[in-house]
DNA sequence: ATCGCTGCAAAAATTTTGCAGGTAA
DNA sequence: TTACCTGCAAAATTTTTGCAGCGAT
């Protein structure tokens, strides 16, 4: 009944969710290395988007090539184990996938501080289906972001 | 009562809206120019969201140069007279502003050949309050893209 | 005549790719 | 060992900026 989750990193690390990525990795041929490890831990423990800049930033040692970020967000992305978000600022975001209950979120972004927090609220099902159906479509999703002032922003 | 509009080029430029838009130019000091004029008939002629590279590929005896084109398209985004729109592939796409009732509003992609309907439904107005209240957020807005398999795509 | 605008060119920022060597399994 | 992965470097894309000259008002 609550909208909100987390609004960063919970300081806990989701072990449980980067061990399941990294045994899907494993199964697919696809080694578990100090710069994929890190890149896991980093989207684990900062659970809210973020730009491969940053994530490159946030690895502990700095460990890693940003074109290692890159390749390694692809090809978590192409498995399905992290997604992107877009903030209507031309810079690709990514979160780690937890659990498939939230596979599927929004955001309500501070358009001031850029202060993230999760959404579960979604588009309604039956007008999504309707939109569908009415053009018809197939398969249809959507992508939905908000944007305001938070509190803090607002009340200086 | 229906959610589709025009899918694309109507044919008919939007004289009204065009020539609002000059003036407004004018009226703070911005000279209207030959690039200019033409990017927005550009605009008004292709109503759905275009990149700049699409926009000077449309541009009638191509013109102008591409900066030019991302300076006009930036001083007509700060003026209120075109919005971006972002389909989830990093590459900012604008639309004219046509009247304020359709100031706001949303697409349906197709993934597979990239055919984009216009959507005139939109986000609970009740729901999005909650959202904001819940969270203490003031001034929200949303965006909100659909996308799915078009008819031409899914039954092939 | 003035100030803004344009083209051209260069640069900045984001993302992708080639290749030789290194490493997980 | 073998196939995959990484770092480094270069390139490809998208977007921004500097500057001298042109052009709308």
């Amino acid at each position: 009944m609550n909208s909100i989750r987390k609004q960063c990193c919970g300081g806990h690390q989701r072990t449980e969710d980067i061990s399941a990525a990294t045994d899907r990795l494993r199964s697919r041929d696809h080694k578990i290395t100090g710069p994929r490890r890190g890149i896991l831990e980093v989207l684990g423990k900062h659970r809210h988007p973020m730009t491969n800049k940053e994530i490159l930033a946030a690895l502990p040692t700095q460990e890693c090539d940003l074109a290692t970020v890159y390749r390694s967000i692809h090809l978590l992305l192409k498995m399905g184990l992290v997604q992107r978000f877009d903030f209507g600022d031309g810079i690709a975001r990514f979160e780690l996938v937890m659990d498939k209950a939230h596979r599927h979120h929004h955001h309500l972004v501070c358009t001031h501080c850029s202060k993230v927090i999760e959404i579960v609220d979604c588009f309604p099902e039956e007008l999504e289906q309707k939109i569908a159906s009415r053009n018809g479509f197939k398969s249809i999703t959507h992508r939905l972001e908000f944007f305001g002032l938070c509190p803090d922003c607002h009340s200086t």
